[in-house]
DNA sequence: ATGGATTTAAAACGGCGCGTATTGTTTTTC
DNA sequence: GAAAAACAATACGCGCCGTTTTAAATCCAT
């Protein structure tokens, strides 16, 4: 639900010391227009692609100032994935689960079917924006793809250390082996039929079971 | 070396006939043009991004019209693809090997290497901009993608009819679990090492041999 | 040669969205 | 009530878009 807005002064944390916001002269951000930018966009991007989405129109619907947008947001890439991902199925829960294995299996079908629809599309259009923009690489991978990996680092871990995988594998190679499929099939606009992720841990996870 | 163009005219076959190009009327095509185009689009590309690339810029740089790019290729993307691919470094010759293990290495290592670099970041961007162009997706998988992908698979069955591998998996997914990661890290921008290609098939072959 | 067909470079067109600057108003703290 | 900051609205110059028009160039068939 944080804001993420990438200008250096929200998350520069010297001056986000707890009772420091009380003592902010001026106007406050005003809540009202964040959401209208981030609801507006959201809207347009149902009926446009990123790039034909202009910041322009963005501001005409969600009846705010151009300058609004420019003063918290660095870029188009920034305004979407706040928008995207501050989005209430994007929240990224660990799974409770018996095995790793079975975690793992959870995990991939969460992001597929997740990624299934027009917000597959939204996805890989933020991955192909962040292709010119340094600042957005890094705002991607914390908000998005370094939770997820994470996640299925951690499960390998625990497989290993339980005994349920080998001692000897890769964890970085094997996470790589489990996501990449899916952000090639992604962004290579070929479908992922509904048992994907099985035939994902069914090709990967023999593999590396004890 | 052939034409990627996609106009109609281009790739419709019944309009190619050997003996056809004799007798059609009018003036030629400029091939000189459209080496130009091709040349100064290249020499472009070394110094920007595809997104920030303008068909304008190309035409200057080629002391060419605009029309006449606009009358021989469809969209940006195209006229980029067809620079880059047709390039030298780009020809996908199948490498001969002596087990189907070393052959789908050796295959992954070529494509890694390929892809370290400046060339790297222009399929990146290819990738990218082929997100809103469905006419550009499918030259994309033509010139570049399937050729890759169809030579893993061939191998992968080499492999499973000489009884190198398990004679029950399923090729389709194990390709996708070869190359997913590559344009994973490609897409995402994140460094592959030189021995990405060793990490890869460690962590999915042994998975698949007899 | 002559006329028909096609491509070519060049120039001009209206339009859109960029990122910035300016203005005057509103909302807060001191 | 004064200073500070954010706000909506508006205007600006600029670059590139995709299209159209023009006149020259280059081929073919007769």
């Amino acid at each position: 639900m944080e804001n993420l807005a990438t200008k250096s002064e929200d998350i520069d944390d010297t001056s986000t010391n707890d009772n420091d916001r009380e003592f902010k002269k001026g106007r406050p951000r005003s809540d009202s227009s964040k959401r209208a930018i981030l609801d507006a966009t959201r809207r347009l991007l149902n009926h446009t692609t990123i790039d034909k989405l202009s910041i322009e129109a963005i501001a005409k619907k969600a009846g705010v100032g151009k300058t609004t947008i420019y003063r918290w947001w660095p870029s188009k890439a920034a305004v979407v994935m706040d928008a995207i991902f501050s989005q209430p199925g994007f929240q990224n829960i660990l799974p409770t689960s018996s095995t790793a294995a079975e975690g793992i299996y959870v995990q991939l079908d969460k992001i597929i079917t997740q990624l299934n629809g027009k917000n597959g599309r939204t996805v890989a259009q933020i991955i192909s924006a962040i292709q010119d923009d340094y600042e957005a690489v890094e705002n991607f991978h914390k908000h998005y793809m370094q939770a997820r990996c994470y996640q299925l680092a951690k499960l390998i871990d625990q497989g290993m250390k339980s005994g349920e995988f080998r001692d000897d594998i890769d964890i970085e190679t094997t996470v790589d082996t489990l996501i990449g499929p899916i952000v090639f099939r992604l962004m290579c606009g070929l479908v992922m039929t509904e048992d994907y992720a099985e035939k994902i841990t069914g090709a990967i996870l023999p593999g590396i079971q004890a």
